[in-house]
Parts: structure tokens; C-alpha cells; sequence
DNA sequence: ACCTGAACACCGTTCAAGT
DNA sequence: ACCTGAACACCGTTCAAGT
């Protein structure tokens, strides 16, 4: 009993640690990721994980920022022309849903991490705020113009992968009965013809891919930032569109 | 024994559930909006819900719906003069963001009921739908239209509430100490200087209030829409932006 | 019809104790 | 330094049983 000590494993690394929770992520989803499943998987106690994270919601946070930097968008560059910094930023936009839908509710880890705390995002918000100072705008519309965009592949990137998220469910027609008796109340009751009609939306939908959903939305945000832009540029403080 | 019989407690009301879940949210956050909590101050015991809601996610679909039907957005009227599409999606654009933003994390709580759930917002996106479609938008683009709006409603409106979540935390630095360490593999440890910079850009911001920073935006869209329409009244199909 | 009691199968988290 | 065992204070949900 001297030589042949005991095993003693190698300590687990917080990476394996993200890499795991991101594998269960993908294949069970966000409500399946659990201190105890993983781990179980990394053959440790739930309890261990607290030696190298502070609590869950930093193991979020470093999934979220994981999941960014496997997409590369730390490595955005700025444009070798300034004066195409609007199709720079809808490319960088471009780049960031793509890094969110890399991964199962992706949209979701990365809001649930708060937008201060995801480095990565945070490192990408700051280059592209001091492209568009550097195109022309001022500090705060420069801001606001990388705002808008994030702002709307967040919206969009949540909407798209809304409803992949949790298992499939099976709906239970006979309970479902009961509770859409319950809520009638305070249903408008002539909600049936406008289903009608929702359903005629998504159809209409359904000619456009989501990729050129989003794009036709990321064009016209663009539009509008050009036009704000040129508009900032012409008159020096004040500027409102005309005509309502 | 016959007369003065047992003293048998009206029914609860769905509705009455659904208010006291708003309190609850207002007052404490999402996070303790809990059956057993909600239980408790109707006085009556979690397994009771069940009789009135099919699961959680019902529950949290009608809070969403109350929420919007507060705020009136089932009101919301088609535009008188069709001309003034724009504004009058801007104007939309508003009272959505207004509604999410009079509850504690409204946004969430409506994003977590999906799109097609939330009755009243689909309401809202198909009258939405309607007119912008009347103002010369094809089916598709038009509900394209729409969602852009939408979006960047969502993700402002959770950015906006973002922090303002879970109960204040306390920082405690000693294990914070621990995890940064841990963590600085993953990190680029140059991250300092960057941190100077987002709160220059914080500051930045500061010089808006959280109402004129969503202006900007919105308008901005606002204005990227009304370019789309009168490039797709123009051309017949193909529209995308010429220069980059 | 409407609700309770008791249980089930989970959570995240803490902490003394082990090695 | 790194992990376990056992516990704490919760969750949502089911279901037989009560009234």
C-alpha cells in the first residue's frame, strides 16, 4: 500500500464543464441542463461544479460566451472601407443570428445572459459602436444605430426559435376542453375567423426562407440607418423624418 | 345539523388567478410567481389550479393576454388615412412596447407565451398585417413589415428589462475571486481597457432617456419601411438596396 | 363541481466532512 | 485543492380521496 496510490482523477476543467452543458443543450434542450446531469456525465456530484462556479447563472453566462466565440464573432473584423459600414454592420448581424441559432435556443442563453456580461457580445458592441462614430455618426447615435440592429436579431432570433424549445408536447384534448371553457370569459369569443386568417399569414410566410425573412427586415433597418445617417450628417442637431 | 350548512367558498376565478399573478410579478419578480404562492393568497392549496389552468404555461399565456388587454392594445383602431401607414405602425410600435413595459419583466412574460398564443398580439399582427398590406405592400412583405416592427419591440423591451429580473444580488468578491480565475482561460485577458470603453458607452447613452433612445430606432425602421414600400411600388419584384 | 393531502420526481444551493 | 454526502428549501405535477 505505498505504491499504486489511489486514482485520483484529474480535476474536471469549467471548458469541459460549458462543452457538456452545451451537448445537452442541443440534444434536451435549456430546461434539461442541470447541475446534476452534468455532473453526472462529467462522473461528478452536482455539488463540485460550486468549486468552479460561482452559481448557475455564471455557467449560463460562459455558455452564452462559448457559444459566441465558437462562432467567431470575437473574430470581426472592422471594414477596410469606412464608407461600407452599413453592409459591415448587417454583415456582423448576420453573424451574430447565425452564432445563436448554432445551438438550441442560443437566442435564449445568450439574452439569459445579461447583455453586460457576455464578453463577447459586449467586445463586439463596442467595435461596432466606434465603426459607425468613425462613419460619421455621433457617440450617442452610434450607439443607438448598433443598438437597432441587435436589438432586432435578438427579437427575431427569439421568435425563430420560439417553440423549439421545450420537447414536443402532446396536447391532451380533453383537459385543453376544460381550460378553454375557463377562459372564454375573457377570450373575445369570435377569436375562430382571425385564426383563420393567422393562418393565412403563415402561409404567405411560408414562400420566404427564414434567411430571407430576416434579411428583407435587416435591409430595411439598414435603409433606414443610411437615411438617418446621411440626414445627421446634412442637418447638424435636430433630425425628425418628415411627413407622418 | 340542516340549516347553517358548511360554509363552501365561492370558486375561484380563473381571472382572480391570473390578477393575483400580476401582483405577484409586479411585486417579487417572475421567479416566485409560483403555483403554491399564488395558491396561498386565494387561499387554497397548489393541486387546486389544476382545476382551472391545464399547466404553468397556460397560466403564464393568460397572463400575457391580461397584460396586453390592460393595455388596451385589443383596441387599437385601423389608421383613418391609410397614407399615414407609417406613423400609424410606429404608433403601434409604441402602445406594444408601453404595454410590455407596465409589468415587471412584461417582456419576458409575453415572449414566453408563444407568438400564436398570445391571442391579443396575434390580433394585433394580423390588423397590423391588414393595413399595411392596404397601404401596397404585398401579402408577404407585408406581414415582413409587421414582424420587423415587432422585433425590435421584443428586443428592446428585453434588453430594457434585463437586470431589472431577478431580486438585486449581492457581489460576494471572495468566491467571485475564485471564478474569474477559473475562468480566465476562456477569457481574453485584455478584457480591462474594454471595460472602460462600454462604460464610456453607457455614459453615452445616458444622455437619452430610455423613451428617446427607442424613438430613434423606431424611427429609423420606420423610415427603412417607407423606403422598401415606394422601391416595391416602383420596381415590381426584385428591391434591394443599391450601394453597399 | 371543486378542492385537499400526500406523494413523486425533480430543482439549485450550502456545508461539514473526506481525500 | 478538489470532491462527496447529506441535507435544506424549494419547484411543478398527479391522483386518490374528500365535500
Amino acid at each position: 500500500m505505498r505504491v499504486r496510490a489511489k486514482p485520483k482523477r484529474a480535476p474536471i476543467e469549467p471548458e469541459a464543464v460549458v462543452r457538456i452543458a452545451l451537448e445537452i443543450l442541443d440534444a434536451r434542450g435549456l430546461e434539461h441542463v442541470t447541475l446534476r446531469e452534468i455532473a453526472s456525465r462529467l462522473g461528478v456530484k452536482a455539488p463540485a461544479l460550486y468549486w468552479h462556479f460561482k452559481d448557475k447563472q455564471d455557467l449560463v453566462e460562459d455558455m452564452a460566451h462559448v457559444i459566441l466565440k465558437d462562432a467567431r464573432i470575437d473574430e470581426i473584423q472592422r471594414p477596410e472601407d469606412i464608407h461600407s459600414w452599413a453592409e459591415w454592420l448587417a454583415d456582423v448581424a448576420r453573424s451574430l443570428r447565425k452564432a445563436l441559432l448554432s445551438h438550441r435556443e442560443g437566442g435564449r442563453v445568450v439574452a439569459g445572459a445579461a447583455f453586460g456580461r457576455a464578453k463577447s457580445l459586449a467586445s463586439l458592441a463596442i467595435l461596432a459602436s466606434r465603426v459607425t462614430k468613425e462613419a460619421g455618426f455621433d457617440d450617442a447615435h452610434a450607439h443607438l444605430a448598433v443598438g437597432v440592429v441587435f436589438d432586432y436579431v435578438w427579437g427575431y432570433v427569439i421568435e425563430e426559435q420560439a417553440g423549439f424549445g421545450p420537447e414536443p408536447e402532446d396536447q391532451s384534448p380533453e383537459a385543453a376542453e376544460r381550460y378553454k371553457e375557463a377562459m372564454e370569459s375573457v377570450l373575445p369569443s369570435d377569436f375562430g375567423p382571425q385564426m383563420k386568417i393567422l393562418n393565412a399569414a403563415v402561409r404567405d410566410m411560408d414562400s420566404l426562407t427564414p434567411d430571407e425573412r430576416f434579411e428583407w427586415g435587416l435591409q430595411a433597418i439598414i435603409t433606414g440607418l443610411k437615411a438617418e445617417h446621411t440626414a445627421a450628417k446634412r442637418g447638424s442637431v435636430k433630425q425628425s423624418s418628415p411627413s407622418a
